[in-house]
RNA sequence: GCCUCGGUAGCUCAGUCGGUAGAGCAGGGGACUGAAAAUCCCCGUGUCGGUGGUUCGAUUCCGCCCCGAGGCA
């Protein structure tokens, strides 16, 4: 099997210069797993890393899409996943570093259901949707896959209609096709990096006035003047959305960010919570304790 | 000095015709298979400024005191 290590953490917490240190350190090259700065000219408030940052190491999955393109996981598994053995064939470490939970589970493990995402079919549950009602879809939901409507809260619409969409596109529902969706595709040393609550709330602060410092208004100005609007999937993200709001000033914007980027890390911790075999480190003070347990690995 | 209005959750405030209180924001916890930086769910005990009084019972009514804002001198 494969052997990829998986650095990942929440915002802020400091996964790219740490990647950096690794791929160096071991070898390696890092395979970027976000769903932000895959976006090209979004970049200082993605957090993107700098030609001078990556110290020569290479990096993939970066930079590579249209921000009026929208991207999917199931793309990013795919090129990942390719990515993974070409590195590997070359004798290189691959490194696997990023915030985006969906994400690192569409290379870990393999996507199941068949079906990718389909846009007319889903104008059309979008449509029935506002015809109809929520409550309504979902009951449409209940009919076709009781036991996966049970996991599925009547409100999160997305998620509903995603599953309608799965069911008429395959014609199954997906409680029939999940039997190998959690084996490990790799060998892999994922480690989370952890830093305490108040020095990631700092981090994120800072890091947000220096965003505003390095010309994120204006950044957010030129993709305007491009074409884009907010309800694109890459406007949507941290940093962007937040400047759609016209009654509030520069200030506001800021302080809004700050507080979307501490939400967001929170349910990053969440989510990477559900790797049992991931081991956690706070990067302030157990850095090379976590260089030594990916060494480790990598010789075992 | 006098008058008026306010002092209730970390913040902004609502409310109790007397039976010890609740919203928004902030914060916390959780879910997650092709939109995921998205989407969704759950969580509110706080000397109701202090102190006396009336009352079976006061955060609520009354007196006094303290603090803040405004007005009159």
């Amino acid at each position: 099997m494969t052997k990829v290590i998986v650095i990942a953490g929440p915002t802020a917490s400091g996964k790219t210069a740490f990647g950096v240190e690794v791929a160096r350190l071991f070898d390696g090259e890092i395979i970027s797993c976000d769903s932000m700065q895959i976006y090209k000219e979004m970049n200082i408030g993605t957090a993107k890393i700098t030609d001078e940052e990556t110290f020569g190491v290479r990096h993939y999955m970066i930079d590579t899409v249209d921000p009026n393109r929208e991207f999917s996981v199931g793309e990013y598994s795919k090129t990942a996943k390719s990515l993974i053995s070409d590195i590997a064939d070359r004798g290189k470490i691959p490194i696997i570093v990023g915030g985006t939970g969906l994400y690192i589970d569409g290379v870990l493990y393999p996507l199941t259901f068949g079906a990718g995402k389909d846009e007319s079919v889903r104008r059309e549950l979008e449509k029935e949707c506002e015809i109809f009602g929520k409550q309504h879809m979902y009951d449409m939901l209940v009919k076709i896959d009781p036991a996966d409507a049970s996991k599925i809260h009547p409100n999160n619409v997305k998620r509903v209609l995603r599953a309608l969409e799965i069911y008429r596109l395959t014609g199954t529902s997906k409680s029939n096709m999940q039997s190998d969706a959690k084996q490990l595709q790799y060998d892999c040393c994922m480690v989370v990096l952890n830093p305490s609550k108040e020095i990631l709330a700092d981090r994120i602060s800072r890091r947000v006035d220096q965003m505003f410092d390095n010309g994120l208004p204006q950044e957010v100005e030129r993709l305007l003047s491009m074409g884009l609007n907010f309800s694109m999937q890459s406007m949507q993200a941290i940093g962007y959305k937040e400047f759609s709001d016209k009654n509030a000033d520069l200030t506001e914007i800021k302080e809004s960010i700050k507080s979307n980027s501490r939400k967001y890390a929170k349910r990053q911790i969440t989510w990477f919570k559900r790797y049992d075999f991931a081991k956690w480190f706070d990067p302030t003070i157990q850095k090379d304790e976590c260089i030594q347990y990916i060494e480790r690995f990598l010789r075992g």
